[in-house]
DNA sequence: GCTTGAATTGAACGCTCGTTCACTTAACGT
DNA sequence: ACGTTAAGTGAACGAGCGTTCAATTCAAGC
């Protein structure tokens, strides 16, 4: 059967995309075999030719399409270079946490099966990756300019950070009871503790007197 | 030939040991092979089935000696329950960077290959890594009651730490422009941060006047 | 109604996988 | 000197792998 009436092709390859997506999570990119894909498709394992040359290809398109996405929707949700930084930091963390909520297993697969692409496929995830990393060093080092944040290096500080921020989703599930407002909230709070942005406008200035 | 001076099956084994952290930490368990790691052990495939019944049996090991090691050097390494919360997270944070900064494969092993891991041995390896963080989750609880750190979820806490000082050795080589000594103030700053110690003995209250 | 061509199939290819087993080697206790 | 036994080998097993391909099905265009 062929081209039959609500399945055509394109539905056919995010169909894979999804099933592939959800195994790989699972179980990881070498323990999925193109036959035990196929059939959550529904499909032959030959059919899955016709949308994707090779099983490393689908792992790539996952990853890619996962960074590309990803900067894309930052690009959209980033609030200007002109606001505070703690602010700026701010809205990248709750725009971090609430994108990959909704993502988990993207997030999964772009750090755990960095090391099954090739050679030419991971250099190119790699800079995307670095790509994002920059758009929080550079928040940052904005900071740290301007006495928000504790001096400290920009890009170990948004590598611990991005670090803290993934493995939320790793044990967070809906239903629990914590709901993503509370662990927002809870995670913000140690976003601005890590980048030291606590002690200075209430406590240090207003609370205390100011010898000069 | 067998039993030639200098390689007696304890060395052997423990040679097993080693190149399995090392091939399946840069590939992955799957992606890993009885032959290939025979091959790096200098050794036939059959012989491996000496010193381990299966290849499951050799991750297990992997994780569950990580795990077990680690308990026990933070058994002996960690300070009296009596001490001030800062100065115990401190110490706990100094121990876990230290303790896995010489182990960066285990670590990489201990998060990575979980999924890999059958049912029971699942288990096991999560119920020792609960208890781990259980001890954490008991520093950050004390913080709190004794106002030391900011009032948070000391479990959620304790995992974002984790997460956060867990990500350091997947960046961190030794001869790049920070060493140890460096990455570990860093990331002793942004601890005390993110558990809300930073702003209370010196700046508040040394620092500044206190107007009573 | 016939042709076209996208969508899909089942069988097959060569290879590698984890694991087993009968067999060999050589250092040791006596 | 000899039997014991730990240590290791090489060939083999059945299963599953990623991938290919000739054949088939069926909606759409003329």
């Amino acid at each position: 059967m062929a081209r039959r009436t609500g399945s055509d092709g394109a539905r056919t390859r995010e169909a894979i995309r999804a099933a592939a997506r959800r195994l790989i999570a699972r179980v990881g990119y070498e323990a999925v075999s193109m036959r035990r894909l196929a059939e959550e498709v529904g499909v032959g394992a030959a059919a899955l030719y016709r949308y994707f040359p090779t099983k490393q290809a689908i792992l790539f398109d996952l990853l890619r399409t996962h960074m590309d996405d990803l900067l894309t929707a930052w690009g959209a949700a980033r609030p200007p270079e002109t606001g505070p930084p703690p602010d700026r930091l701010d809205a990248f963390a709750r725009f971090h946490i609430r994108y990959h909520l909704d993502r988990p297993d993207s997030l999964f697969l772009s750090y755990m099966e960095l090391r099954s692409l090739d050679a030419a496929n991971f250099t190119v995830i790699e800079d995307l990756r670095r790509s994002y990393e920059y758009e929080i060093a550079e928040i940052i080092a904005a900071g740290i300019a301007n006495d928000d944040f504790r001096p400290q290096d920009p890009r170990v500080t948004a590598r611990a950070l991005i670090a803290m921020l993934n493995g939320l989703p790793v044990w967070y599930r809906d239903g629990g009871t914590l709901d993503r407002t509370d662990v927002e909230k809870l995670y913000i709070s140690m976003v601005a503790g890590l980048a030291g942005t606590a002690a200075k406008p209430e406590h240090q200035e207003t609370a205390c007197f100011t010898p000069a």
